[in-house]
Formats: C-alpha cells, structure tokens, sequence
DNA sequence: AGGAATACCAACTAAATAGGTTGGGATTAA
DNA sequence: TTAATCCCAACCTATTTAGTTGGTATTCCT
C-alpha cells in the first residue's frame, strides 16, 4: 500500500509551484533543484499533471511551469490520481466497470470500500493552500505525531 | 496505492476461517478452494499470519488452520499488516525510526500522515465478525454503491 | 540572425517487486 | 504404513518502478 514516488514527488512539486504561485512561469529545473529530485523524471510527472489540465506551460527560454488554477482550487487528491491513477486499494472498488467475477459481493469487498471511501475523503478535502498553511505551523499544533 | 494480492487474498481467507470459526481446524486446501485462491500461495500467507499470532494450526492428517482468537478480536488492520506490512502510503510517516534527510518537516509529510491516520482507523476498527456481519445483510443498507 | 534556455517527446534500461510454482520434509489420524 | 496435512526454502517469470538518454521544437535575449 505505498505511494509511488511519482505521487509523492508530484504533491512535492505542485507544492513547490504552490508557493511561487503568481511569479508567472516557473522552470522545471528550478523546481526539481528546490526539491531535490530528478530533473528528467520531474518532467514525466509534469506532462502527466498537464495533461489533466493542472498545470499550464510556457515554452522557450524563460518558459516554465505554473498552477493551472489558485492552490485553493487544486487537491492532492487531483495530483494523486493524475500521477497514481484511482487511488483505490483494489480495482474490485475503483470506479468505473470492473467484473469481479465473483457472485457473492464479497466481504472483502465492503471492507476496501470502506479503505477507499476514507482515503477519497481525506484527499479530496486537502488543497496545496492547506499545504502551505500548515507548513507555516498552523496546522502543527493539531497533530499528536508519535 | 494499490493492496497486493497478499493483503486481499489473506483477507478473503481469514474471512472464510472467521466463517468456519469453532469448526476444528480447516484445512488449507478447503480455505483455498472455498475462496478460489492457490493452495501453495496462500500457504506462505498462513505462514506469515501464523507468525504474527492470528492463526493456529494443527499438524498431520485432519489437522488444518484456525483463529487464534475469536473472530470479534481480530482486526482486519492485524491481518493487513501482517502481510502488507505497515499500511502507510510512505516511509516517511511510518512508525518507528526513520531519517527523512530533509530539514524542514515537509508538506507533504504532513499530507501522508493525515492519510496513514485515516487508513489506520478504517483498518484497526473493523473486524472479521463486522465482515460476516456485512456479509449477512445487516450493514448492506449503509452503502449507496455507485 | 544566432545562441541559450527552456518545454516536449519517445524510447531505453537496471533493479526491485509481485505473484506465484516446485520440491521436498515432518507430523499425525486412521 | 499410508494418506493427508502442515512446514520450509528455493526458484522463477512478468510486470512495475524509477529513472536515463537523446533528440526536437519553441521562444527570449543579444
């Protein structure tokens, strides 16, 4: 049940584009230095986010990368989904036709339901704002960690 | 994000085990059958949930599997994690040491956390009698599917 | 006009993981 | 003593992951 690192390092990214939000267009390469990831893959990730319509791209020099909407109107769970596909623990509870090929509903069923129901929730109701609001420690105070 | 077939599977047969539960031992090739699954895969499941005190098991002819506590006291987390390991969609927020190598506490960390807690409460609150429970109709009403 | 900086695209690849299978040994009821 | 079972370790193949490589197209700046 891991993230790959394309989710992660897609919300690390559009985090990054989240808080040089309104300096027009910023370049790949800058974003990926401040993160510390890998320019080359970065870019994978970025025709990904694209095409969902998150992000929006100006080419040529000078050119770059920027938030196709406000980081209020931008989930994690939009990023997810564009770099994981359905975050779904099972395709037997994705959306979208699947045959389980089982006759009974199964148990096991309900219970990846239940799994994906809460994920969906908490993504959906996370936006890159969020992100930046509680890296400034607002949030800080609300989680017990350990 | 997706459960490996090792947490589904295992699942499915600790639901048929929960089933069968006061029965005696079942064997591993009924539960295979039962549950449509392959004999000599889900005997490394048993194993590894063995291992972590969910089963017991009876050696030689008619021996077989069962429950090492009744079906109310086993958590579908207990099953998942024993043969997903941790439920957590990232290193980074999984439970004990780890080095995150980045100085800030990061956005994103905080993200990952607030999706393992709500993974973890959905997974350590159901257990295997809510699944036949589930199963006999008695939640069905609650999920709107689709 | 020309060069530098960028986005864009597609193919390739090494390593790890998933999802099993195979072959045998130990134990026990009948 | 035999058949049914659990137990254990090694092996195997296909897929996925996490990138890299090499090149093209566009645009700004001088």
């Amino acid at each position: 049940m891991k993230l790959s690192t394309k989710g992660r390092y897609g919300l690390m990214a559009m985090y990054q584009l989240a808080q040089d939000y309104g300096q027009g267009p910023i370049s790949l390469k800058y974003v990926a230095e401040k993160q510390g990831l890998s320019e080359n893959y970065l870019e994978q990730l970025f025709s990904s986010l694209k095409k969902d319509g998150l992000l929006k791209s100006v080419r040529g020099a000078y050119g770059g990368y920027m938030l196709s909407r406000v980081p209020e109107k931008i989930t994690v769970g939009e990023v997810l989904r564009s770099l994981e596909g359905q975050m779904s623990p099972s395709d037997c509870v994705a959306d979208g036709s699947y045959d389980c090929s089982r006759d009974d509903r199964c148990a096991t069923q309900w219970v990846l339901g239940q799994i994906k129901n809460s994920i969906d929730q908490v993504i959906d109701s996370i936006t890159l704002m969020d992100m930046i609001k509680d890296n400034n420690g607002i949030n800080t105070e609300l989680e017990g960690d350990q």
